[in-house]
RNA sequence: GCCGACAUAGCGUAAUUGGUAGCGCAACUGACUUGUAAUCAGUAGGUUGGGGGUUCGAUUCCCUCUGUCGGCACCA
């Protein structure tokens, strides 16, 4: 998918076209007034004060073609560069502009404005020459938006549009935004009897379905074998703890309005609980440490409840109940390094082994200014920010660096991921903490004798597994590898009558070696059953008739491929271990 | 939560200015006995998301609740 900052030449075109937008509406509601009109990764929008009006689909059509209009006409875009003081004057029935004005630095900033035929924005440019060139535009979404996207503020009129220097570009595009939509996983998590939700279950609180539960089990499974092998013990923890765990962690300072309301019996108050670090704290003060049992490290596959907001919630991306593939690592300052690194080779590992390539590192950091959010000792965030920067320069990946986005308690490595619709989501995560800890009096008993407190690295591979379904079905298309398929293995005999003792054979025999198989020997033709196999996306399709029964062998049909091969039973079954073992296929 | 749109059978959809719902797939029954993406015929399936209102009459108009979708805000 074209990124439209990125690439200049587009971005360029956009801004132009956001103009013309701008223009169109000012057109039709001369009492308009603009805020600003930016190129974002998936086109241009723009935020408009319209009063009391509300833009409808009718509205986006008139204002369409009204750029049309203004395009047709083809008007000259003007440069012109002018004094703060002109500008105050020049913009001076709209506040919004008065506002960009005024926090512009004359001394630093070229204050320039462009001008097409009747319409002047205040912009710094750069611009195409001339509105013509903006011809090739879709508006393609408009909602409501935050003025400087505080939800304290009045909310705006925003319009997304895009636009290509050709119609064929255009075009493409928008058949591109269309198969996403066919490979979003909501759509394929239903169709696949992945997922479902009821209104009487509740909102955000995803049911797994049989096909969708082995999919679950198999990454599980696989995630955890990999941990073991590094070291990791799992536990298994409550679901719902004391109000006072939180309070002890500051967590429920910091989210108890995103927390499910607290409950009270006998006295005592629970809350689902949120997030694991505070019951794996506790596991890890149930014992004495010495400096020679670190780094510890807990795991669990943890499901944890949160009162996501209703606009939040998406299928099972966004979800308020959920399960975590958490960890929490104990570790001497000696050790973050070498543990951090090992946490980023485990992503790395994970993502190489499920051929996971579109993904990138953000480094999330604080932000010195909001002294609200973030624990208050500039020493600890100062450590613990260059602490990361040296580990993932010297593992040599690249990354962002991103204000604000730490979590409050310690700075973190996101991956960062783009669903087939919507923003780009975090997929896996590891975070730096120095201090929950401390608020738990943790300790380890250090070399010389002394008690010391542990750093904690919190982490999650998958996320959650629940995030991870829906991003994998989105990456497959919904053709999950062999290994995670919920069905392997198709059967189809030919015919009933004469093959159908063969392929229960077959059948017998594949179940037999834990592959999940299915038979279908309904009395219906072969394409018919062929058809829904392929539908189904199930990877291995088998095909017995008379020439397989006379021979003992099996002919199979890859997903995604219209080749038949045929080969003997033992090498059949040989290929599936194989291929189920190395994730391939 | 905020702004807006939407909700018709298991799934996908149709119904002109308000006149009590069609179609395809799936399901079921029967015939066909099948070699790689849909065999034919028949049957059944709906309080049009819930509740309320306007009206002689509501899938259609209004209110409200629930859910979904597109953004915004939020995301430990």
């Amino acid at each position: 998918m074209v990124n439209f900052k990125e690439d200049e030449k587009l971005n360029k075109l956009n801004h132009s076209c956001a103009h013309m937008m701008a223009q169109a509406v000012k057109h039709l509601w001369p009492e308009a007034k603009f805020w600003v009109g930016p190129v974002v990764e998936s086109g241009f929008y723009y935020d408009i004060d319209l009063g009391d009006k509300v833009i409808n689909e009718e509205d986006i059509e008139a204002i369409s073609k009204e750029m049309k209009k203004i395009s047709k006409d083809g008007k000259r875009i003007v440069r012109n560069e002018i004094t703060k003081e002109e500008a105050l004057k020049q913009f001076a029935d709209d506040p919004y502009k008065i506002d960009l004005i005024e926090r512009m630095d004359e001394d630093s900033t070229v204050i320039s404005t462009y001008t097409q035929g009747d319409f002047t924005d205040l912009c710094r440019g750069p611009h195409v020459d001339t509105v013509k060139e903006c011809k090739n535009f879709k508006l393609i979404k408009f909602s409501g938006a935050y003025f400087k996207g505080d939800a304290n503020n009045k909310m705006l009129q925003r319009i997304y549009g895009v636009c290509f220097p050709t119609e064929e570009e255009l075009n493409a595009h928008i058949q591109e935004l269309e198969d996403a939509k066919l490979r979003d996983h909501r759509k394929l998590g239903k169709d696949l009897g992945i997922f479902m939700t009821h209104d009487l279950v509740g909102k955000g609180l995803p049911m797994y379905l049989p096909n969708g539960y082995v999919v679950w089990d198999a990454l599980e499974t696989y995630i955890k074998g990999k941990e073991r092998k590094i070291g990791y013990k799992h536990v298994l923890t409550p679901p719902l703890g004391n109000v006072e765990l939180y309070k002890t962690s500051g967590h429920w300072d910091h989210y108890q309005d995103s927390m499910f309301p607290k409950m009270e019996v006998e006295g005592e108050e629970f809350v689902l609980r949120p997030m694991n670090c505070p019951h794996h704290m506790m596991i890890y003060a149930n014992d004495i440490h010495s400096y020679r049992d670190l780094p510890i490290r807990i795991g669990e596959i943890a499901r944890d409840c949160r009162f996501e907001a209703s606009g939040a919630l998406k299928g099972i991306e966004r979800v308020r109940s959920f399960c975590q593939n958490d960890a929490h690592l104990f570790v001497t300052p000696e050790q973050i390094a070498e543990e951090f690194k090992s946490v980023v080779d485990l992503i790395l590992e994970v993502y190489n082994e499920l051929h996971i390539t579109d993904y990138h590192f953000e480094l999330s950091l604080r932000d010195p200014e909001d002294k609200v959010k973030y624990h208050p000792d500039d020493k600890m965030w100062d450590d613990a920010e260059n602490t990361l920067r040296k580990v993932l320069d010297d593992i040599g990946i690249d990354y962002v660096e991103k204000i604000g986005e730490a979590a409050f308690y310690g700075p973190k490595l996101d991956v960062q991921v783009k669903p087939a619709v919507g923003n780009e989501i975090t997929l896996s995560t590891c975070q730096l903490d120095f201090c929950l800890p401390a608020k738990f009096n943790l300790t380890y008993v250090d070399r010389d004798g002394s008690k010391k407190t542990p750093v904690v690295l919190h982490r999650a591979v998958f996320g959650s597994i629940d995030r991870f379904i829906a991003y994998y079905l989105e990456e497959t298309k919904g053709a999950l590898p062999l290994w995670l398929a919920p069905t392997q293995v198709n059967v189809l005999p030919v015919n009933n009558n004469y093959h159908l003792e063969y392929a229960e054979n077959i059948y017998k025999m594949l179940h037999d070696e834990d592959i999940r198989v299915e038979l279908d020997d309904r009395e219906e033709k072969v394409g018919y059953r062929m058809r829904e196999s392929v539908m189904r996306k199930i990877p291995i399709t088998v095909i017995l008739g008379q020439k397989e029964v006379d021979e003992k062998m099996i002919s199979y049909r890859k997903h995604g491929s219209e080749e038949t091969i045929t080969v003997s039973q033992n090498e059949f079954v040989t290929l599936l271990k194989e291929s189920i073992l190395n994730k391939v296929m």
